[in-house]
DNA sequence: CGTCGAGTTGATGTCTATCAAAGTGAGTGG
DNA sequence: CCACTCACTTTGATAGACATCAACTCGACG
């Protein structure tokens, strides 16, 4: 498999295990014309049409909207193994705009590649429709950050969730991470002010329980992390507890297979624990 | 066609032409048991398996989380036309609950049937999935007006979500709407207090922009309230623009059915997922 | 007629924004 | 090798938006 990959597949890998027309599947998903694009730029644009679609081989981008008088809202991370524009044709024109965090690198599809992939690996389709379930799921959990949080807590939970998502694609290395993240993006992502970031987070780490700047972070308190950013289980399960998704993945395979088999008894599977 | 299902068949009209298989699989839907819940029910609950969908006939619900201790988010409201549960089977347990905020007249149906009707009319499906879609730009659109608006700008575009909405699903009289909805509610979709909100409300009727109580409202300067709102032409174009969505919907008719089968790429892949 | 949900209003407090400016550190060019 | 710039971080002072606390109104309801 090759090296960019990997993140894809580790993040597909909570999903489905991975068989050999799988992997084939997903390749052709990148073996596309690969392409580096330098560090703040504007791979996808608010109200343009859609073009390609990229899979985040290395490098972050994030995706944001801005109001007429400049006020921007960051909507969420790409980090790589992420996928953008999977489903694009759902809209006319791009309705959020995508930008990069740190020089890039992509693979490039066209849209009705999708298509292919998905006939060619229905089990593989299923996947990315999940993975792109779980990103609902991270919006919504960023409306509630914003929405219903503090500052502090805000913050706690936003490194949380890179902490999360990089482990996942084992591109962490134990609490130590690389984040291309300045604060003014931590700012226009949590709904708060620069200077107000930059003294909550100073004082994370007076505490003791976060060091970070614009490169990388360090967890130093984990627990007392989690207990700032009330990180619930649900979050953490959804992260980090593949056996209860691998099931759902089985009961859906009948689905689709059977195409009509009775779904009873599925999803009373809540019993695992997230294994931190 | 059932009374109640007229709102969910405009919803969609938005996106298919509806031919006849189109239409007997919709009422695949809703030709399950109907139920009568009162207000003030959860429907679905944060944690728990998910059960049977919903499609809401008559009445209003909300999605929200709550934290530990008390505080509340609504994700988004659900109004006559909208599904519950629609692609449930994508996560293990709910990732957040459904209340009801009126009486709610809704149809139930097994999630499995959601492939059936896919299958008997992909365009449907494909439909679904573009519902589901719009259901994430709504949810993104929440994100920015709580992050990076002022109270007075959160209140005005909330109003104006409800008044489209509402509008494109022929529910509207005027400017004047029926919204089941407190101002406690509003606070906990736009992350402010309620005294605030009502603060804010009271501003806008005092300066003759707009009407409201629990029970309804009534845009009196429309002008104004989309002016303060910055109510953007690509969110309302999402939701008055048919005809290019329309054309939208051919351009992937044409590549499902090159593509080859039916159900590989039908609309659940082409969601970027469900509501709540 | 008392209770209850909802809306309203005033007084007070605080979290966070804004304004302003200085400090760091990597990278550039002379 | 030393200015010099540029992007980013940090810190102080001040202001404002919104939260919180508390109390009162009003209509619906049993």
């Amino acid at each position: 498999m090759k090296p960019g990959a990997e993140a894809l597949h580790n993040k597909l890998s909570l999903f489905i295990d991975f068989e050999d027309n799988d992997n084939e599947a997903l390749d052709s998903l990148i073996d596309g014309p690969h392409q580096q694009i330098p560090r703040g730029t504007d791979i996808v644009t608010e109200g343009e049409p859609h073009r390609r679609g990229h899979v985040i081989l290395d490098g972050w981008a994030a995706s944001y909207k801005t109001l007429p008088d400049g006020r921007r809202q960051i909507l969420s991370f790409l980090m790589p193994g992420d996928i953008v524009g999977l489903f694009a044709p759902v809209s006319a024109v791009c309705t959020a705009s995508v930008a990069t965090l740190n020089d890039l690198e992509v693979a490039t599809f066209m849209p009705e590649e999708v298509v292919t992939v998905t006939s060619r690996s229905p089990r593989l389709g299923v996947a990315l429709g999940w993975a792109a379930a779980r990103e609902h799921e991270i919006l919504a959990e960023h409306l509630v950050n914003v929405g219903r949080r503090s500052a502090a807590e805000r913050v706690a939970h936003l490194f949380l969730e890179f902490w999360a998502r990089l482990r996942v694609r084992g591109l962490t290395n134990g609490k130590r991470f690389t984040i291309p993240v300045t604060q003014t993006i931590i700012a226009d992502t949590l709904g708060l002010s620069v200077v107000h970031v930059n003294r909550t987070l100073r004082q994370l780490s007076n505490q003791g329980i976060l060091e970070s700047n614009r490169d990388k972070a360090v967890i130093v308190d984990l627990g007392r992390l989690q207990a700032l950013a009330g990180f619930s289980e649900d979050f953490l399960l959804n992260h980090y507890a593949p056996h209860t998704l691998r099931r759902r993945v089985e009961a859906l395979d009948q689905m689709l297979g059977g195409a009509g088999r009775s779904l009873d008894g599925d999803g009373r599977d809540k019993t695992s624990q997230p294994q931190a």
